[in-house]
Parts: C-alpha cells; structure tokens; sequence
DNA sequence: TGGCGAGCTTAGAATCATTCTTAGCTTGAC
DNA sequence: GTCAAGCTAAGAATGATTCTAAGCTCGCCA
C-alpha cells in the first residue's frame, strides 16, 4: 500500500476518511482518535478549541477524556491535520483548514472566520534575520465585534 | 496646564518622562507605576511579559507585586501606554511601541522581534463583514529557531 | 486464534499564567 | 492635616493545559 508522506497530503485529499487521515499520518486508529477525526474533519471547516471539541464528543455519546481531546489535538497539528491559531492569550483554537490563509477575530463573541488566501496579499516582507527559516506568517484582522 | 487626550498623543512625545506619560494617560502617579513606567519605557522598545517585568523590578530594589504588575501593564494597555502582542496561546507580551507595525516570533526562544512597518506591505485587505469595524490587524512572521 | 509489548487512554493531581478578594495604605484635593 | 477615592498586596481562586501512573487496546506474530 502506498504511503502519502508529503507534508501536505491533506491538500491532495481532502475528503479522505478519518480512518485514512489517521493511517496516512501514521496514527493508530483508536476509537477516540477516530470519533474526534470524524467530528473535525466532516463537518467542513472549522475553528475549535479543546474544551468546546470535549463537550462536542460527549454531546455525541463518545466517551472521551479532555486529558485525550489535548492530546489528539496536538499530535494532529503535529501531523499537519490540523493547524492551531494564536489569537487571544490564555485559549488554543484549532483549525481543520491547513492550507495558508488568514482569519477574522470577533473579539467580543471569541469566533474566527476564514479569509481567503486570496483576499489578502501581503506584498512586500522582510527577509528573515541571519537567514533563519520563517515557519509560518499569521494575519489577523481584529473585529471589534 | 494643557491636557493631549488624543488616542494616540505618545507619537507626539516619544520622550515623555514616566511622570509626563502617566498624568497624560489620567493615572496617578504612584510609586510603583512609576518604577514600572521607568523600567519599560528608559530602555528603548521592549517586548515583556509580566513576568519578566516582575522580577525585573524586584532586582531593580523596587518592591511591587506580582498582581499590581498585571494591573498596572493592563491600565497602561488601556490608555495605548503599551500594546499587548499574543503570539503564543498562554503568554501575554506587552510591547512598548505602539506604533503600527509587525513582529518576528522565534518560537523557540519565545523572543519578539518588530519588524517595521514600511518592511511589509499589505495590499489587498478583505472588508469587515457587516460592515464591522477592523480594530486592528496583526502580522506575525514565525521563526524556527 | 491467543499472547504480548508498545502505544493509548484515563482520572485526577499538578502546574502555569492570570484574576479576584479583601483589607490596609497612599495620594491629592481642600 | 484630613479624608475619600484610588491603589496595592498577599494569598486564594480560576481556567486552561499538562503531567502522572495505572490500566486498557491494538495489531503483529506465532
């Protein structure tokens, strides 16, 4: 069986099942791997944290610890099937949209909406300090809403 | 005496004393706010966490707590004293120079580093939805190192 | 199919940054 | 100098996240 090992595979397939998304990350497939799997990554896109993911699982009879839904989440964005956002001190959002784009932050309500990789262009950057590798660029446009 | 008011009346007086800056800023001028305000603002653009600036302080032989610290860089926040910088969900950094303008993040050694604001350009900028209002937008370029 | 070890999950304790609470101290106005 | 409003402090409280240790599960192999 061929193995997908590029960092970006999810873009090559997006509608892969949970079950392929956890083999081709090279994740055991475990029941509350899959059922958290499941719950981020068929529902479109989606921006969520780890307690709001908790509740989600339960709410859908999956027994499944918080301690569990941390560690998932971050061996996912390890993984690259997920991607955490930095918006406010003191809570980690997780996005299932891994591909480059920015985000709105209603800063009242605590949402985060997409915005297209192509209604933003950042044209001109610096180039990195003694040639260290920039890992990411993130953009946030505040909304005071 | 003449009052500035004006949101942002610190670009006009870059070199305010710590005194200048909190009576501007309607604060009184209390020991400790004035060993803080000594401490961020004599020493050039800073990029601080409450933390740092606690100890920093105590070494410095000025008795404060660590809760007058948060309160204190919280009200300079409020009165645009300082500028709070998330870059890390679980950390605060509260950057003196309030001035438009972007950071390096060196993930590893959680450094901020400004990136001024004519070394990058932002072309093409989505509108707020519902004819919200932008509060601001922050850029954050990630470095591995 | 059964056994087994690595890897996973769990509950609860622990940690970390931050905020709250409450009582006592300062400051500036008069 | 007096006093009220505003400020500060110590420690308790909170909220998010991580750690710990003990017990399960998965999938490989005989």
């Amino acid at each position: 069986m061929d193995k997908i090992l590029t960092g970006n595979w999810k873009s090559m397939r997006p509608y892969a099942s949970a079950l392929d998304r956890l083999r081709n990350a090279g994740l055991r497939p475990t029941r509350q791997r899959l059922a958290l799997a499941k719950l981020l990554f068929e529902n479109g896109d989606r921006h969520i944290t780890a307690e709001d993911l908790h509740s989600e699982a339960r709410n859908a009879g999956v027994s499944v610890s918080l301690a569990t839904v941390y560690n998932t989440l971050h061996q996912f964005t390890q993984t690259e099937l997920l991607r955490e956002v930095v918006v406010e001190s003191g809570r980690a959002y997780f996005d299932t949209n891994t591909t480059q784009h920015s985000h709105f932050f209603f800063e009242k309500s605590g949402r985060l909406m997409d915005i297209p990789a192509d209604a933003i262009e950042i044209s001109q950057l610096p180039s990195a300090p003694d040639g260290a590798e920039i890992s990411g660029i993130d953009v946030t446009v505040r909304i005071d809403a």
